[in-house]
DNA sequence: TTGTAGGCGTTATCAA
DNA sequence: TTGATAACGCCTACAA
C-alpha cells in the first residue's frame, strides 16, 4: 500500500497473486476470465477497499468519467432541478458531475465550450435550451468525440441524443382549458425570439385557438423574454385593450407573476376578472397569490434519463434500459383560472 | 504532435530544443530559469498552442484541479448564486467546478463525502450551511488535505477558512425597522433547530426587542422548517393570538410567502393590518403581492471570495488579494411593512 | 485465460 | 540553470 494509504491496482495485484493486467479486466468486468481468478480478485478488492483511481484512467483512456451540465441559465429553479436529475442517474456510478454555464450572448462562448471539452476530455454532455438549439455547438460535441444529449422543447435530434418536453401539446391543452372554462378572448404572452421553447408555446396557443374555431388576434399577441418586467410590460398592453382578453397565456411563470402586477395594480381582481396561465412550475407559481394555475415539465425526469443515455453501454451490466426522450407535461390547476363573468 | 491533434509537452520540449522538465518549470513558474530560455519555451508554447493535460497532472501531483460545491439544497436560488459567484472566482484559472449535493439526514453521508473527495482528489471544497457547520465534515477535509471554505451565517473558523454572512445584525437591523414604523407586537418565524442559521437570526430578532426595551413574549415565536408549508402553520397559530401581532419577521421568504397566504385566509391586507419582512431576496420575494421586504445576504459574493480563498496561492503571479470574511446584508425595502393601524 | 512491455502526459529526484 | 530517469495508476497490444 502507498503512502497516501489509497491502496492501488498494484497492491491488488500482489495480494491476490495476480497481475496487473488480471485485475484490470476484473475491474473492467472483461468477459475472459476465469471465475476463480476473478473471485479471488474481487475479495482482495473488497477486502483492502481498493477504489480504481479516476485521474489514472482518464490518463489512460484520454476520456474522463466526467459529466458536464451546460446550461444558459435562463432559469435557477430548472437548472437545478435538471441538475438533481442528472445527479440522481449518476448516483452510484463512478462518474461526477461538472457543471459549466456559457454566455449565450458572447462572441467566445463556442470557443469556451470548445477549450472546456477539450480539455477536461469529458464524457459527454447534457445541452439545456436554449443552447441545445445551437447546431454549431452540437456540431463541436461530435467533432471532438464527445457524446451529448440535448433537452428541448421539441425533438431535434435521434433519441439516444434528445430528450424532449412536448410543451406545444401542453400548451395546446391548457389553453384549451381556458377556452372550456368559456373565455374567448385570450391573450398571448410569448418568449424570447430565437427560443424553440417560445416558439413551441406559442403554435400551441394557436392550435387551440383554431381547434376552437376561435380568431387569432394579432393584438391580443404580445412579447415577452421570460423575465418578470417583460411579462408586466407585456400584460399592461394587454389590458389597455378594449375589450379586455378575460384570461393571459403566460410563456413563463416569472412573466405570470408580472402579468399578476399589472392587474393589481388596475384593481382586477385575479381570476374573477383575469385569469391566468403560466409555464414552468417553479415555486414562485405556488406562492403568489392565487396560487398560479400552471404547466409543469418534468426538468428532474428530464435531467435523470439524460444521464443514463449520456453513460449508457458504458457499466456493461446494467440493463440497457431503454430511457424516454419525450417527456409530458401536465397541467397544475391551481387558483388563477375562472369562467370569465362578461 | 499526437494523432489527437492536442500537442504535449514532448513536443513542446521538441520543438523548444530543451527537455520536459524545462518546460514543466516554465508552466509552473518555476523562479529558477534562464529569461532567454524561459522566453523561447514560451514562445513556442503560444505558437502551436499547447495546453497541459489535467488529467495528467492529476496523476502526477496526486491532486485534481477541480473544486467542489458541497450543498444540501435548502434552497435553489441560493445554491445557484453561490455557484455562479464561484464560477466567476474560478473564470480563467484551470479550475472546473464540481457540484456535489448531500444528503443531511443520510447515515452516510460522511461516508460519502469522504469517497468524493478521496476519489476525485478534489483540490478544495465550499461547504454550504448547513453541513457548513458540520464539524466532522470539517475535520474529514483536513484529514485527506481537502481544501475547504466555509459558509455560513456567523463566522466558525479562521479568515482562510470562512465566508460569514452577519444574519444577526442583519436581523436586529430588519426588526428595529419594524419597531421604528411603530410595531410593538413582532412575531417571529424560527428556521428549523440545529441550523445555525435559526439560531443567528432569532437572536437578531431578540436583540432588537431588548434594544427597545420590548418584552420577548415567547408566543409571539413560532417555529418553522424554511418551507412555504411550514410558515404557512406557524402564521396561522401567531394570526390567532389576541391581539394578534401587528407585524411578523419571517426567517426565509419562502416561510413568508406562507405567512402571506395566512394573512390573505383571514381577510388580512398586507401591509395595512399585517407588516411581513423575509430574509434571502430570493426571486419569490420581489413577485409576490405585495413585493415583500426582505433580507438579502450576498451570496454571489460569498462564492466567489470562498472560490479565490480556495484557489490562492496557485498562480503565483495573482495578487494575494484579501477575499473579505465577512460578508454585510442590506434590507430590501419593498412594499410589506407599513405603520400598524391600532 | 493470463502475463509482459510499453505508453498516456505530467511532475519529482537527483545528478550534471 | 538544466536534463535524464523514474514515478503516478491505469490501459492496450501482443505474446504466452
Amino acid at each position: 500500500m502507498q503512502k497516501t494509504g489509497q491502496p492501488t491496482i498494484n497492491d491488488v495485484a500482489r495480494i491476490a497473486g495476480v497481475s496487473k493486467k488480471t485485475v484490470s479486466r476484473v475491474i473492467n468486468k472483461s468477459p475472459l476470465l476465469n471465475g476463480d481468478t476473478r473471485l479471488r480478485v474481487e475479495t482482495v478488492i473488497a477486502d483492502i477497499g481498493y477504489i480504481p483511481n479516476p485521474q489514472a484512467r482518464a490518463l489512460a483512456l484520454r476520456r474522463n468519467y466526467l459529466v458536464g451540465l451546460v446550461h444558459d441559465n435562463p432559469n435557477a429553479q430548472t437548472v437545478m432541478n435538471v441538475q438533481r436529475g442528472m445527479l440522481e442517474g449518476l448516483q452510484g456510478t463512478e462518474f461526477e458531475l461538472v457543471v459549466r454555464p456559457l454566455n449565450r450572448g458572447a462572441q467566445s462562448m463556442l470557443s469556451d465550450l470548445r477549450y472546456f471539452l477539450e480539455r477536461q476530455r469529458l464524457f459527454g454532455v447534457l445541452l439545456m435550451p436554449p443552447i441545445s438549439e445551437n447546431e454549431s455547438i452540437v456540431q463541436l460535441c461530435r467533432e471532438i468525440g464527445c457524446r451529448y444529449v440535448r433537452m428541448c422543447s421539441v425533438s431535434l435530434d435521434d433519441d439516444a441524443h434528445m430528450v424532449a418536453s412536448n410543451d406545444r401539446e401542453a400548451v395546446r391543452g391548457a389553453v384549451a382549458y381556458l377556452i372550456e372554462q368559456g373565455h374567448r378572448r385570450i391573450g398571448l404572452i410569448a418568449g424570447p425570439q430565437g427560443f424553440r421553447s417560445a416558439t413551441e408555446r406559442r403554435a400551441g396557443f394557436e392550435d387551440a385557438l383554431r381547434e376552437a374555431g376561435l380568431p387569432l388576434q394579432r393584438s391580443l399577441i404580445a412579447g415577452g423574454d421570460y423575465t418578470f418586467e417583460s411579462g408586466l410590460v407585456a400584460a399592461e398592453r394587454l389590458l389597455d385593450l378594449t375589450p379586455r382578453p378575460t384570461a393571459i397565456f403566460s410563456s413563463s411563470d416569472t412573466m405570470a407573476a408580472g402579468v399578476m402586477h399589472a392587474a393589481r395594480a388596475r384593481g382586477l381582481d385575479i381570476p374573477r376578472d383575469l385569469s391566468i396561465i403560466g409555464f414552468d412550475d417553479t415555486p414562485v407559481a405556488a406562492h403568489v397569490w392565487p396560487p398560479l394555475t400552471t404547466v409543469r415539465w418534468p426538468t428532474v425526469s428530464m435531467g435523470r434519463s439524460a444521464a443514463l443515455k449520456l453513460i449508457s453501454g458504458v457499466g456493461e451490466e446494467e440493463e440497457l434500459v431503454e430511457e424516454p426522450s419525450l417527456f409530458i407535461s401536465t397541467l397544475i390547476r391551481r387558483g388563477s383560472v375562472a369562467p370569465p363573468i362578461d
